[in-house]
DNA sequence: CTCGCTGTTTGCGGATTTCGCAGAACTGGT
DNA sequence: ACCAGTTCTGCGAAATCCGCAAACAGCGAG
């Protein structure tokens, strides 16, 4: 029925050992999870069946790793949106630089609902953060109000988005 | 069996007016469609049904709506993770300067598979691109030859990533 | 080499969910 | 009041999800 499936996965599965885990604690992936994830990259809500056609694997075994992988937290299934289109009419880009513990001021960011992202960079800004917000009285208040506020942030700089042009979720479909 | 359900919907239902499209194209979302992505947005592949019993709705109404907020590209449903766990060694935000035509350079970046997030800003920035790349070199090579070759790109500068500290897709669930 | 331990895969039923469709209900315009 | 367009509902059929027990593979200890 489906012989020539199997073959190729046996193909595949030699080299995809059992999972391990690298220094950072970051699950180590086989490249059978990892075409997994493609397939849910492509569409969150596909059947375990096909993708388990996809990848050669029983539906049932693809159903187990896929729980596996977002018990772990290594990826998650979810809406995304343009915020603009959702009610979230400002928002921005702050880089910000610190002085003293950098991590620090990255957890105090990440406590914050209205942040979306944070990011520790090398360059002329320590972090990156995005903000969303209702309008520009909050965008104001958060930036100005909470996190010039954070002690240790020594300056920021703010890129409102005027319009936001791509939004991918497709690594590893190239 | 669901009755209070009902009772509660034709409340909410009152003030959910006909889908319209504001002056930019973007769908406008009623209540119902909001809190129909919020679920979602909790987790991806949470059945119709599910959905329906908090938003208030049958089951094959939030199927319909789902599709329409599909087809119309408000919202995807999609797998998420952290590159770096999936392989992408190296990932920068990128602050680019244009003179001249702002949006044919933002486009010319949406083409560029690496490129998985770009933005129009006010600031010093014109632009702000996250790149996604293999490896070091990769990342060079996106960045002096294909970037800054643009014609109209006057200035880039890169913040390459150290450490993604959050990374959340929860609007509206605050 | 064999035994036993552990983690993964497979193959099933049964329960749930998805899907497509036809009719009812609601909205806005004439 | 009526009509056209859209949305919602309620089904039955098909597909999917889920849990479980058995088969299987890797691996270290004896």
């Amino acid at each position: 029925m489906h012989s020539e499936v199997v073959a190729s996965r046996s193909a595949e599965q030699r080299d995809s050992s059992r999972e391990s885990r690298n220094g950072n604690g970051t699950p180590q992936l086989d490249a059978v999870s990892l075409a997994i994830i493609q397939q849910l990259q492509e569409d969150g809500r596909r059947p375990y069946a096909a993708i388990g056609k996809a990848v050669g694997l029983s539906e049932a075994a693809v159903r187990q790793r896929v729980q596996k992988l977002l018990d772990q937290g290594v990826m998650q299934i979810v809406a995304v949106t343009d915020p603009l289109t959702v009610g979230f009419r400002r928002q921005a880009m702050v880089g910000i630089n610190v002085e003293g513990d950098v991590e620090a001021i990255a957890d105090a960011l990440t406590d914050m609902s209205e942040v979306e992202y944070v990011v520790m960079t090398a360059g002329s800004f320590d972090i990156l953060a995005e903000i969303v917000c209702e309008d520009d009285d909050h965008l104001l208040d958060v930036i100005n109000k909470r996190i010039r506020a954070l002690p240790g942030v020594r300056s920021t700089e703010s890129f409102v988005y005027l319009k936001l042009k791509k939004q991918t979720y497709m690594w590893g479909t190239r």
